[in-house]
DNA sequence: CATTTTTATTGGATCGATTCAAATTTCCGC
DNA sequence: GCGGAAATTTGAATCGATCCAATAAAAATG
C-alpha cells in the first residue's frame, strides 16, 4: 500500500484520470464538481477509476486560480504567532472572528513576523481574500504593507489619523473619560497612568512632546479623555505621572517602579489595558499594598480574566466579540467602500476600585 | 485614486505590466522574485511601470499553482473555530504548533467545522501542505476525510487503533498509573473516574462491554492504567464507576451528579482530562464538600489554568507545547514515513489531593 | 421518419504566475 | 576589431483545475 503510493512520482492529476477513463478533462471536472449534469454511467465510470488510481480528488490550487476566492481571511499581527493563543484580548478577538467565519464557512489564516523582512513576504504570499489587522506596536508598518496588497482589509482599533483605511474601534475619549470620573468620584486626586505606546519602540515616562507626537491616537485619545475628565475635577494633569509600556509584564512593572519611587504616590491608577492593569495588581499585591485600599485601579478593554482576578477588576469594557464579529463581516462581504465604525464602551464596576483613603 | 482603482474592471497582471515596459514575462517575473539578475537599468524601469500602473505584486494564487508548496499547515477539528482559542489544552499546543511555524516563516490555517458536510469541504479545499489534528469526538472521520487529501497529516493523541496514521501521543497507561498510585498511596480507596468519550456521542456511565469496543484507545489505556495500579493495591476495579462525559460542563456535572448520588461516596476522583478536574472542582465546593478534605482530585494534562485554580490542580502533566512542535515539524519536514511518538508524562502534585479522610 | 428540443460531452481558452533551455547582448583581452 | 566567456533576455511549456461555446447524442414532438 505504502509502495503503491511511493511509486508515483508524482501525484495524479484531474487530466491523467479523464485521459484513464476516456473522457475528455471537462467532464472528469463536472464528476467532481457538479456531478449531477453528468451521465450516472459516464460519472460512476470516472469515479472508479479515480478510486482505482489514488487521485485525490481536485487539487485546490488549481480550483483556486481559477475560482478567485480562497473563502479565508487573513488575521495579521507583528508579534509572533503565539500572541493570538496567549493575550486575552486576542482571544476574546478572535473568538468574534471565528464565530463569523464559521457561520459562512470560511476559514482563517493566521500572518505574523517577529522579523521585518519576513514580515513583508508573509503579507504578500498570504493566501487569503482580505485581511484582519491587529495594530499594535509596528500597526502603522503593517498596514502601509497590506495596502500593497490591494485586498479588502480592516485595522483593529481606530488609532489610525488615515481616513482612508476601514477600521473597527471604540470611543477611546469617552471610555477613558468613564474610567477617569469614576475614580474622581470615588474620591481620588492623586493618579498615574500606565499608558500603551504613542510610537514604535518607547518606554518610560511620556513627556507632552511625546503625547503631542504621537503615531497611535488611539493611546493619545485615552489619555486626552482622563485628562480631560479630571480636569473637571480640578486636578492639575500636568503632574500626572504617565508611564509608557510595551503591555506586558516587564516593562509594566518597570512603570509601576518608577511611579511609585517618585515622591508622592498615587491612589488610584488608570491603566489603558486590562493586561497591565492585571500586571499592576499583582505588582502592588506583592508589594504589600492594598487594591483597592491603597490604590485603586482601572483597567480598559474588558477581557474575562479581569472578572476572575482577586480582587475582581473595574475597567472599560469594549464589545471585543463584537468588533471581531463585524471585522470579519466587513471582509466576507466587501463592498469596496472604506467604513470606519466606532463602537461603544462601558465602565464595569467590580472590586479594584474604592473611595480614596482619608488624608 | 479610488476611482482609478474602480475603474480596472479587472486587477493588472504581472503580463500586462511586462508589455507597459516592453520585456518579456520571464523578465518581468524575474525583476519581482530574482531581482538580482536583471540588469539595475531594466529592473527599475519596470519597477515604475509597476508602480504607475498600480501592480499588487505577484498575485500568490499564480505562484502558488507553480510553485506546490503553501508554506502553510492546516490544524482542524470537528469543533467550532472558536475552541482554538478557547480550549485550554488547545491553546497550550497552538503555541507549540506557532512556535514551529514562526521558525521557519509558515502560516497556520485554522480549520474546522460544527456540521458534517462542511468538515469535508474545508478539509477538501484548505490550501496547506498538511495537517495537524485534533482528534477529539468525531476523530475518526476527521482522520478518513483527510487522508483522502492524499497530503500529510499527523494526529495528536495516539488514540487511533491504526498504525498507519502518524501520530503524537502521550504514554496514557503510564500517566494514569502515576495517579492511581499517588491517590492510593495517600491511602484512598473508594473511587470514581470522569472518562473520555470511548466512542463518538456517548456520555453516562460506561459498562465494561463500552471499554472493551473502545474506538478511542486512549480512554481506554487510561483507564487500563488507572485500573492495574488500583488492582495491585487490592482494590475492586469493577466496582468503581466509570462516567463517559463530552468533556465540557454540561456532561461533566451529569456525571457528578450520578456519581455522588450512589450509596458510597468516592473520596478520590480521577479526571481524565483537567478540564473535567476543574469543573469537579469547582462542583464539589459549590456542594460544600472540601478539596482535598473530603475529595481528592487528580487531573490529567497539565493546563496553565490548573496552577491557578483553588486549589491548584495535582495532575499528570503532558509535554503540550513540545508535543505541538514536533508534530509541527513533522509535516514541515515531511519524509513520508509514518511515525509515532510517544511523549513522557509526569505527575504534577498540587493541592487538589491530600491522605484519604478517616473512616 | 424528419425535426425540434433537451441533455451530455468535448476541447480550447483562461486563471497568474515561474522555469529553463536557447537566443541574444554585453564585456574583455589581445 | 574579433573570438569567446559571461551576463541578460526571451518565449514556450507548465502548474491543475474550471468555464463555456460549440458539437454530438438522445429524447420528444409532429
Amino acid at each position: 500500500m505504502a509502495s503503491l503510493l511511493e511509486g508515483q512520482a508524482r501525484p495524479i492529476r484531474l487530466a491523467d484520470i479523464a485521459k484513464a477513463a476516456g473522457v475528455s478533462h471537462g467532464t472528469a471536472s463536472n464528476v467532481f464538481s457538479r456531478p449531477e449534469i453528468v451521465r450516472a454511467e459516464v460519472r460512476e465510470r470516472v469515479k472508479a477509476v479515480a478510486e482505482q488510481m489514488g487521485y485525490a480528488g481536485p487539487d485546490p490550487k488549481g480550483r483556486l486560480l481559477r475560482a478567485g476566492k480562497v473563502n479565508a481571511i487573513g488575521v495579521a499581527t507583528t508579534e509572533p504567532l503565539s500572541y493570538f493563543f496567549d493575550d486575552p484580548f486576542a482571544r476574546v478577538m478572535m473568538a468574534g472572528i471565528s464565530e463569523a467565519c464559521d457561520a459562512t464557512g470560511a476559514g482563517i489564516a493566521l500572518v505574523s513576523a517577529a522579523n521585518q523582512e519576513k514580515l513583508a513576504w508573509n503579507i504578500q504570499s498570504a493566501l487569503v481574500d482580505g485581511f484582519i489587522l491587529f495594530c499594535i506596536e509596528g500597526g502603522s508598518r503593517l498596514v502601509d504593507l497590506t495596502r500593497e496588497r490591494r485586498l479588502p482589509f480592516v485595522a483593529l482599533e481606530l488609532g489610525f489619523q488615515d481616513e482612508t483605511v476601514s477600521a473597527i474601534g471604540v470611543d477611546n475619549v469617552a471610555g477613558a473619560r468613564l474610567a477617569a470620573r469614576h475614580l474622581a468620584d470615588l474620591g481620588h486626586r492623586r493618579f498615574a497612568v500606565l499608558s500603551l505606546a504613542f510610537a514604535d519602540n518607547r518606554t518610560g515616562f511620556a513627556t507632552p512632546e511625546i503625547v503631542r507626537g504621537a503615531l497611535y491616537t488611539g493611546t493619545r485619545d485615552r489619555l486626552a479623555g482622563y485628562f480631560e475628565e479630571l480636569s473637571r475635577f480640578g486636578i492639575d494633569t500636568a503632574k500626572i505621572p504617565v508611564y509608557e509600556t510595551e503591555n506586558e509584564e516587564k516593562s509594566t512593572r518597570a512603570g509601576l517602579e518608577a511611579i511609585f519611587a517618585k515622591g508622592e504616590q498615587p491612589t488610584a491608577i488608570l491603566a489603558m489595558s486590562d493586561r497591565m492593569a492585571l500586571i499592576a495588581i499583582e505588582w502592588l499585591k506583592a508589594r504589600g499594598l492594598s487594591v483597592p485600599g491603597d490604590v485603586s485601579i482601572v483597567g480598559f478593554d474588558g477581557v474575562p480574566d479581569g472578572a476572575l482576578c482577586t480582587p475582581p477588576l473595574t475597567t472599560i469594557a469594549q464589545p471585543i466579540t463584537e468588533i471581531g464579529r463585524r471585522a470579519a463581516r466587513m471582509i466576507l462581504d466587501h463592498d469596496g467602500a472604506v467604513r470606519r465604525e466606532t463602537m461603544g464602551v462601558k465602565l464595569i464596576v467590580r472590586a479594584s476600585t474604592g473611595p480614596a483613603r482619608k488624608g
